[in-house]
DNA sequence: AAAATAATATGAGAAATCTCATATTTTTGA
DNA sequence: TCAAAAATATGAGATTTCTCATATTATTTT
C-alpha cells in the first residue's frame, strides 16, 4: 500500500522510541479505583492487585509478538490493535474503546499470537497481574460470565465487519463509518487512520470522500466535514447492516 | 452479485422446503452420546437433557432472525454460516465443523441478531435445550471456561480473516484457502460456496484459477484440481498470515 | 428418461481500487 | 523557532474485480 504503508510505518517506527508507561500510585491510583470500580465484576478481592496504568498518545501497551503480564481494563482512552503481516504489511484491526479488555486471548490461550495494541489518546488502564491472578480468574464465575459476553460480542462484530468488508464497495463502508465516528453532525477522523481500517488506499479514499460531497452527502470545510444528508448516507450504510 | 447471486438465492430457497430434523431416540441416541461424551464439558449432568438431532444435507439448523431453543454442539457433519443484508444480498461467512458450537450468542446474549446456518452434509448435534439448562450453564464454571476459549479462538480467527481479506487480492487469500481445504493434493471445493465465501464474483475466481493453472500451480483434471507447486502457494498464502 | 435446476465455463466491457508521482500544509521534536 | 516528519491533496495509468450475456455439463426431481 505505496503511500498509506510507508506514512504508517515511520509514524510507527517512531513511536517505538523511549516513551514508558506510568503506573499511578497511592491516592491517584485509589481515586482510579473508586471512580471506575470493577469489583463487582469480580467475586474475589481484586482491587487489591489491580495497577493503575497511565499511557501517553502512540505509546504500545503490547508490543506485538510478547506475551502481556496483566490482563488489562481500559477505564479511559481509546487504543488501535495493529497486525503484521510477513511482508511487513501492517493493519489496523480494531479500535479499543473504554471498558473494552486487552489481553484476555493470552489469559485463556496457552498459544496465541499477540498483536499489538497502540494507544491513540491518553489512556487508562486497570492492569491485573496474570501471575497473581490468573488462576483467580479462570475460576471465577462471575467473571468468566462476563468475559464470555465480551468475546461473544467482539467475535459477532469481528464477523459483521468480516463480511460486510467483503460484501460491499466503499462507498457503504465509508458512509457507515462515517456515521459512527461522527460528532453531531461533523466528521473528522484521520485519513490515514481510516484507510487503514477500511483497508482501501488513502488515494482511493479521499476519491469517495470527493464522491461524497460532489453529491451532496458531505460538505467540506477546512479538515473537517459536514454531514448534509445524512438520510442517503444511513441508506447507503443500512445496505450493509443486518436487521 | 450478478450470476452467482442469483445461484445461491435459487439453491437456498429450494431448501426451504419441507424437510425436518430428526430427533434421534433410545438406542441410537445413546451410542450417540457414548462416542462422543461431552460430560466432561459441564460439570451438571447435562447427558439428562440432551436430545440429538440429525439434519440431512441442505438442511436448516436455524432460521435466520430466529432465536434457537437449544444450544447445540455439533459432533459429525459440516455447515455454513449464512447473513442476509437488507438489500437481499447473502453472504456466507464462516464453515461449522465437529466439536463446533451454535446459539452460543443467543445463549449469552439477550439481543442478538441469529444468522441462518445449513448444513452442507448430513449433521448430527447434541441438542441441549435452553430452557431447562439455561441458568445450569450460565453458572458452570467449567463449561464457561470452555466456551470462552472457544468464542476468543472465534474471535480471533474472524479478526485474522477480516484483515486478511482487507489487506491481500483474491491471490492471496484463494491459495490460503486451497491449502486448507485441499485434502492432500487435490482440491475440489464448489466454486459457489468457495467464491460466496471469500467474497469475490465467481466470474473472477474462475479467472484467478485460470491464472493459477496457466503459472503451473495447479493442474486442472475434469472437476478437481491437482496441487503442482504447493511451495509457491503456500508462499502466496504465507504472505497474508502472522507468525 | 425427460425436464428442471444447479454448477461450470468463457468473453468483453465497466467499475472499483491500487500504485506511483509529486505538491502543499500541518504537526512534532530538537 | 526551525527543520523534519506526517498528513493532506490531486492526476493519471495500471490492476483487480464486477456485471452481463450466453453456453455447456452435471445433478436432482418428477
Amino acid at each position: 500500500m505505496g503511500t498509506g504503508w510507508c506514512q504508517r510505518i515511520t509514524n510507527r517506527s517512531r513511536a517505538l522510541g523511549v516513551k514508558a508507561m506510568k503506573k499511578v500510585q497511592k491516592k491517584e491510583r485509589q481515586k482510579y479505583l473508586e471512580k471506575h470500580s470493577i469489583s463487582e465484576l469480580f467475586s474475589f478481592p481484586v482491587e487489591e492487585y489491580i495497577e493503575v496504568h497511565e499511557y501517553r498518545r502512540d505509546e504500545w501497551i503490547i508490543r506485538e509478538g510478547m506475551r502481556p503480564d496483566y490482563l488489562y481494563y481500559v477505564i479511559e482512552g481509546k487504543a488501535k490493535i495493529y497486525m503484521t503481516y510477513q511482508n511487513g504489511k501492517v493493519s489496523l484491526i480494531n479500535f479499543i474503546n473504554a471498558h473494552d479488555y486487552i489481553g484476555e486471548m493470552e489469559l485463556l490461550n496457552e498459544v496465541y499470537y499477540t498483536k499489538g495494541i497502540q494507544t491513540s489518546t491518553k489512556t487508562v488502564c486497570f492492569a491485573i497481574p496474570l501471575h497473581h491472578c490468573r488462576n483467580q480468574m479462570l475460576g471465577d464465575i462471575i467473571f468468566l460470565r462476563e468475559l464470555t459476553k465480551f468475546l461473544s460480542m467482539k467475535a459477532t462484530q469481528m464477523a459483521a465487519k468480516y463480511s460486510q468488508s467483503l460484501a460491499f464497495p466503499l462507498e457503504n463502508r465509508l458512509a457507515d463509518f462515517i456515521l459512527q465516528t461522527a460528532d453531531g453532525d461533523i466528521y473528522r477522523e484521520k485519513h490515514v487512520t481510516v484507510c487503514d481500517f477500511l483497508g482501501v488506499s488513502y488515494r482511493h479514499l479521499l476519491h469517495v470522500l470527493a464522491n461524497f460531497c460532489e453529491k451532496g452527502y458531505l460538505h467540506k470545510s477546512g479538515r473537517q466535514y459536514w454531514i448534509e444528508d445524512r438520510e442517503r448516507l444511513q441508506e447507503l450504510a443500512g445496505v450493509s447492516r443486518n436487521g
